[in-house]
DNA sequence: CGAATAGTGTCTCTGAGACATTATAGG
DNA sequence: CCTATAATGTCTCAGAGACACTATTCG
């Protein structure tokens, strides 16, 4: 027995989504902020009209922050709270991950993006305070609300990191397994250990060698690994 | 440079919820699903205006599989294939946890519902085929997209099982150690090991004897636990 | 050869599985 | 005293941390 009004008129919401482009810039997890007004937001835009969600995000990666996206995640989906205007508007938040070195560009494209470090404390499920700061140390005025955003994408993030590949999406194609093992102190906030590191790796099956080696170090060369294509799906 | 049309009026969508009210009964997961034309779907409806997502999930269970839910759970979003019509519209879908002796009352009460044995395969992240019927063995028709929606939830119940109490949700307030195993090796898919897994959980910390014990058995009675509330938050 | 890092061998410790043994209820 | 299950002790094995040692490149 539906109400009648709210059947003959189904309310409508506007959608947002918001796009968290994260790497890991000089061993520490970093994102891509847009400056407005004094303050620092994620990118976001509003989904269109027969647009696909990874779409849209997308189109505002490319308008706002444009990185090449290795892995598209999909956060949570929260309703905003009321602008006064009184149109119910809905937010859907993306991660994108990044590796490094896309990083340099857009940066340089675009006036209004800031790199800001994010360290997020281990506070078990609920997450403690996130702390978001410039590479040289100052802390940044984040719009209501990205904060907590940011710390959920943490999270995840350390969750998924040993039963899913996402790691390897901050990384170019080849990698070394430092570099790796970088990749994984960052977001776990955690020093690990070298040899049982690489054991657990390699034995995922997850890595190839190459055969190749790094250049340009003034020390022993590590070689070049990459992910192996997975064979039957 | 946004474009003018969809600045002056960006798009209206429709916002629909799913939920998957799900227990384990009789020792298999199952989910309570809306008999409607032959098919079979997850209770669901439209968000109202001003309405919070969560006051959303308990208003559409309320309505169409009254349960009390121990744990909600947002799973994910995704767009609806366009419906002729051309309306936008999109789907949030929520898991819903329920001790096992909550299905009884609404399945009694309300004529539509039907109890259905969900199984979904072991397939890494990608997932499987989804396996749903009754209790009896005979296979239901879904909905649409529902299989996929269940796949997933199994999938997200295995990857907290270990590190987060959702399986308590599935229980009554006191419980025993067997009953906690049970509930592990329905979602895991898997037997366990008895003395490991009343170490594993003891030593987390998250239980708390009674001291009181089973009735009714014709055996030696297990001891009755229920989780510790937290110190500290 | 020295510096710096890559890569490996080995010992130890912890946590889980396997299995057997003891404990306790009803009949 | 038999049966069924709870609860626990112990052995073994696998995975991870700690640490030291070898390997390789540049200057």
């Amino acid at each position: 027995m539906p109400d009648p009004i709210t059947a003959a008129a189904p309310v409508s919401y506007t959608v947002s989504i918001e796009v968290i482009p994260m790497s890991i810039v000089d061993a520490v997890p970093a994102v891509l902020l847009v400056e407005r007004d004094q303050q620092h937001a994620l990118p976001g835009g509003v989904l269109h009209a027969g647009e696909g969600l990874e779409a849209a995000v997308q189109r505002i990666l490319g308008a706002q922050a444009p990185v090449t996206a290795a892995h598209l995640e999909q956060l949570y989906t929260f309703v905003d709270a009321p602008a006064g205007g009184g149109a119910a508007s809905l937010t859907i938040a993306y991660v994108a991950l990044v590796a490094a070195e896309g990083f340099a560009a857009p940066l340089k494209a675009h006036a209004a993006l800031v790199l800001a470090d994010v360290s997020v404390p281990w506070a078990g499920e609920a997450g403690g305070p996130v702390d978001v700061c410039t590479p040289g140390g100052e802390p940044l005025a984040l719009v209501a609300g990205d904060a907590e955003i940011l710390g959920q994408a943490m999270r995840r993030l350390r969750g998924k990191l040993d039963y899913s590949g996402v790691g390897f999406a901050l990384l170019p194609e080849r990698f070394t397994l430092r570099q790796l093992q970088d990749v994984h102190e960052a977001i776990l906030g955690v020093r690990l250990n070298k040899p049982a590191f690489r054991r657990r790796m390699l034995d995922k099956g997850w890595l190839e060698a190459t055969g190749e080696r790094e250049t340009g170090a003034s020390f022993r060369p590590a070689e070049l690994y990459r992910t192996r294509p997975v064979k039957g799906g």
